[in-house]
DNA sequence: ACATCGTATTGACAAATGTCAATACGAAAG
DNA sequence: CTTTCGTATTGACATTTGTCAATACGATGT
């Protein structure tokens, strides 16, 4: 999308970055994404009990996964449906990606963080 | 290390990954990263100078970063020196990668957050 | 038109966050 | 031991964030 070669994102560009990882870093809309992931579609009506929090509140943390680009939504009639966007989790996973070494191969054979 | 087969980080893990997350939304924090990502190893005390942002408050996000698993710490002599733990990328990616979709081919061609 | 029902917005408030000045800590050097 | 210098911690403050009650908006059905 800016610099790198494929479309993807790197951790350079903070303008789209910081966004996205800030809107994911909530346990609530953490839930949402997650809840979504494995179902496709839901209709905002049923987040609520989903995520135990207040309707105004799941509207908040749906609005702020949409401004993010994370989430889509689409009216149909009476009803909200929200869905993942999907593309966005594949730029994510490439930013990260670029800048991974090869995992660990046993538990007892730590590279760093210990 | 919870719920995935190759020691992988669901979506589902909010307790690991909201931590992560939070620690690499922010712009000084990804400046931090990025910086470290191509240099492999930083001291300290070029930090503030690259950032913009006076020596507490590097120091703050640092521990941050720490904190939450994506840098490592060594302390040699007088300095302290900082490095990714690259391994947590990897997981980050495969984290993101399951949940996403194909790419999109052209820019006319697209699957949805238009 | 009017009432109903699902969703978004507003307002308010406590809690968390980013920032810096001032200070404390800790290791090396004299 | 004392000084020096790099880094961490404390305290203070403004800003942002998550949450809910109350209200407004909008589409559907009567």
């Amino acid at each position: 999308m800016a610099n790198s070669p494929e479309g993807s994102v790197s951790l350079r560009d903070a303008d789209v970055l910081v966004p996205r990882l800030k809107a994911l870093a909530d346990p609530v809309r953490l839930q949402l994404v997650n809840a979504l992931a494995q179902r496709d579609e839901i209709c905002a009506c049923d987040f609520p009990a989903l995520v135990q929090r207040t309707q105004p509140t799941v509207s908040h943390h749906l609005t702020v996964l949409v401004k993010a680009g994370i989430v889509h939504r689409e009216q149909r009639g009476k009803w909200a449906w929200f869905a993942l966007c999907r593309p966005v989790f594949d730029e994510l996973s490439a930013t990260f990606a670029d800048h991974a070494a090869a995992a660990v191969t046993s538990d007892s054979e730590r590279l760093c963080c210990g």
